[in-house]
DNA sequence: TTTACTGCAAATCTTTTGCATCAAC
DNA sequence: GTTGATGCAAAAGATTTGCAGTAAA
């Protein structure tokens, strides 16, 4: 019953080499979350989703997205906005600059946060998982 | 029909002075937050009062954490767990690497962010409220 | 006296869960 | 045929809101 679909070989072999199965359902979140710029939330893959296949239910959605985040094939960020939000976790790893005033998200590079993930490291001996982070404050137009 | 209160003149005069009225409910939230060590959810502050003040309601204490954030008299901190935490602004800010496995939060205070922070405004025109930080990763015993 | 604040109850919103059915392997 | 996945409906947990009564100024 479903559509088009773009497999991704990569997550689709970890899928199968742990013994879960590869369902329609999961094909187009999965489809949804690498189509999607950036960030996505829960509802807005569900509200992708149903575009083509109206059956999706959203705690299939909330299912495989917890199944993808232990497998540690997306990453979820929370913004701040009382919701969670997803991106494959095989895009360049980026953060997040979130404007407190106007919502605007300014992507930045991995490379950017490494000297401060290097200075926990060695004075905390603590390993940032910087690929969640979202740093709050003002951008140049709300300042 | 509230107990002892140690009042904060700054804050109650802050409150007075923009026509907000000082209730014994306000007091006694206030005075957990002051009291907490560092971040205490709205739950927790409205347990931690109604050992006082039976009294009490959760909504109050929502509405009046809400306008003490507008206010900038408390800053709110998610450390992922699915509620806000809150701590007062006046108290010398600091950061939060949370554990994502044990759950232990290390303080951070805000000097160690100063590099970070001056790298965002300069590349990114970016000002960054780094007040409201929470960094997510492993500590040393869960690494 | 005026009107901001509170308590109460109900509503919202996101996310989770139990269970019977269904479909991938 | 097995058993993991889905849909449905209901639950759970945090936070918000409408409203009428209460109390701070």
């Amino acid at each position: 019953m479903p559509f088009i679909m773009i497999p991704n070989r990569d997550v689709l072999a970890s899928l199968a080499q742990k013994g879960y199965r590869i369902t329609p359902q999961r094909l187009m979140i999965l489809q949804a979350i690498e189509e999607a710029s950036g960030h996505i939330s829960a509802e807005e893959i569900y509200e992708g989703v149903r575009h083509n296949y109206a059956g999706l239910n959203i705690s299939t959605v909330y299912r495989t997205l917890e199944l993808l985040k232990v497998m540690g094939l997306v990453a979820e960020t929370d913004m701040g906005d009382g919701r969670v939000r997803f991106h494959s976790a095989g895009h360049d790893h980026h953060h997040h600059l979130v404007c407190s005033v106007c919502g605007h998200v300014i992507d930045l590079d991995a490379a950017a946060l490494a000297p401060l993930s290097d200075m926990l490291i060695e004075r905390y001996r603590f390993r940032a998982d910087l690929n969640h982070m979202a740093i709050f404050g003002r951008c140049e137009e709300c300042t």
